[in-house]
RNA sequence: GGCGCCAUAGCCAAGUGGUAAGGCAGAGGUCUGCAAAACCUUUAUUCCCCAGUUCAAAUCUGGGUGGCGCCUCCA
């Protein structure tokens, strides 16, 4: 499998070091909000990342964070008036809503910061023990100067982004481009105690942290959206580096971003729509299939038209997989000719669907052999030439190749209420009496409610909009 | 100023040297209630522009044009 590597900048053909287990650290949501659609496309596309390693046969031990105490979240809790702990709380239940409902799989491990004090002020003590940590009035700064490499992931040599720098000069820094591994408790926030007095760790820290903790020194695979390139995940490997004397992170992945208009979603923009928004309009599932229509590195252009188009695309795949059931639990052809024609048709689709995952996980094409599956299926089923054997094979293939993108999670089969039942029958009386304008009434009656309607030969079939 | 990405049909989107996947929308057909839904078929002589390399370029090289991102919290 090939993946590519921002470090490298090229892609480079992923094995782990441990071929028994990979390790997966990523970066998880700070919980201060409700996550909007650009949070959702990593969440999305590693979790495809982690279904397709293991459906090659690789165990892989998935560690997701929840950043839990930090600045916005202590800002939130005093607008709120409540303490940093509750807000926590609440956003990471919110978090499990948008996740469940977007099929995300729970990870191996979500470690939060907050558990793993120990752990970070081990590091942080290393560190100023190595000399590349200082301390300034309760604050603790990294030494950037001090590692050599610093700039290796976003290519910024030091000197080059010192140039640029926008950050205002903190008064306590040695250097504008050094950063807080430890913040010292302004009164009223909350705290842990330190060495260095009370305070809470810097953000960048806490990841290095839970990485070392539950994966170890050296891990496969870091990944997260391509804005925490820069500063996030380079000083991440500035403090592991330094501190374990160690590769940080073999593989660095980053996903593209959501755009609005061509402009990246974002808070400070106010143009970004939140999971829970879009997901009461359209339901999660196109959100979802938005993320893997495209190439995880590409960006995507988020717009109610695109997230229209893709539940119409949706619907085809939920619409063939619901007829070949019919069909499988109507026929009564044990075998037929075509078994081996459909066998070997339904094995390159696999091989092209598996092609495609194999080249750093190119999902738009693992998509299009779905869709070209879908198209033989639908095929097969007009000329009703599949057999119990190759129907059962098509539906096995169909649902192995839906679990590892992680679509199709709602094919319920619930019943309809009572109301609903009545209007559709009090339908079918109408078309029998040929009262069509009646029985159209009522059928977009019911298109309003959710329930789609389809006259077969056999009856009506009703559907899940 | 530094670093980087992108430009393929009405809308999305793969394809990175061998003659344009797939989805949505549209058109034709099947079925039907000259219906809806569904299915099948079909829709880019052409890949932003110009030059070059090559037997061969959307794909490589050089130069343009247009758009975006990071260098500050951000997925």
């Amino acid at each position: 499998m090939k993946l590519y590597n921002t470090l490298t900048r090229q892609k480079e053909a992923f094995v782990p070091a441990n071929p028994s287990e990979a390790t997966v650290y990523a970066c998880g949501p700070t919980v201060y909000n409700l996550i909007h659609i650009g949070n959702a496309r990593p969440l999305c596309v590693f979790d495809v990342l982690r279904r397709y390693m293991e459906y090659r046969g690789q165990k892989v031990c998935f560690v997701q964070n929840f950043t839990d105490i930090d600045d916005k979240i202590i800002r939130r809790a005093q607008e709120e008036n409540t303490g940093y702990e509750s807000i926590a709380e609440q956003y990471i239940e919110e978090y499990w809503t948008d996740a469940k409902g977007l099929n995300i799989r729970p990870a191996t491990i979500h470690p939060k910061a907050t558990e793993n004090m120990q752990e970070i002020l081990s590091i942080i003590e290393t560190l100023a023990k190595k000399g590349f940590a200082y301390a300034v009035g309760g604050d603790v700064y990294f030494r950037t100067h001090r590692f050599a490499e610093y700039g290796k992931l976003s290519g910024q040599p030091l000197e080059d982004l010192e140039a640029g720098a926008r950050i205002n000069v903190s008064e306590q820094k040695d250097n504008p481009m050094d950063f807080a591994l430890w913040k010292a408790a302004k009164p009223g926030e909350p705290y842990w105690s330190s060495p260095w007095g009370n305070g809470r760790p810097g953000w960048h820290i806490e990841c290095s942290a839970m990485a070392r903790r539950y994966l170890g020194e050296t891990i496969d695979i870091h990944c997260g959206g391509q804005d925490l390139i820069f500063p996030h995940h380079e000083n991440e490997i500035a403090q592991s580096e330094c501190c374990n004397g160690k590769p940080f992170a073999r593989f660095w992945l980053h996903n593209g971003y959501i755009n609005v208009d061509n402009i990246k979603m974002s808070k400070s923009l106010g143009n970004f729509f939140t999971v829970r928004d879009v997901a009461q309009a359209y339901g999660y599932e196109p959100i979802r299939f938005l993320m893997i229509s495209a190439h995880y590195r590409s960006p995507i252009n988020y717009s109610t038209e695109m997230i229209e188009q893709c539940k119409s695309a949706l619907s085809r795949l939920y619409h063939c997989i619901s007829e070949l059931d019919d069909y499988l639990q109507n026929t009564r052809v044990k075998s037929g000719e075509k078994d081996a024609d459909i066998a070997s048709g339904l094995l390159k689709r696999r091989e092209q669907f598996v092609a495609a995952m194999e080249d750093d996980l190119n999902t738009a094409d693992a998509l299009s052999a779905l869709f070209e599956l879908t198209r033989d299926i639908n095929t097969e089923l007009a000329a009703s030439t599949l057999s119990e054997i190759s129907g059962t094979a098509a539906k096995a293939l169909f649902e192995e190749l839906c679990e590892v993108l992680g679509l199709l999670y709602n094919r319920k089969v619930d019943t309809l209420d009572s109301q609903i039942e009545a209007l559709i029958a009090e339908r079918t009386l109408a078309r029998q009496n040929k009262d069509y304008a009646r029985s159209d009434a009522i059928r977009d009656e019911l298109k309003a409610m959710g329930i789609l309607l389809k006259d077969t030969p056999l009856g009506v079939k009703w559907y899940h909009a």
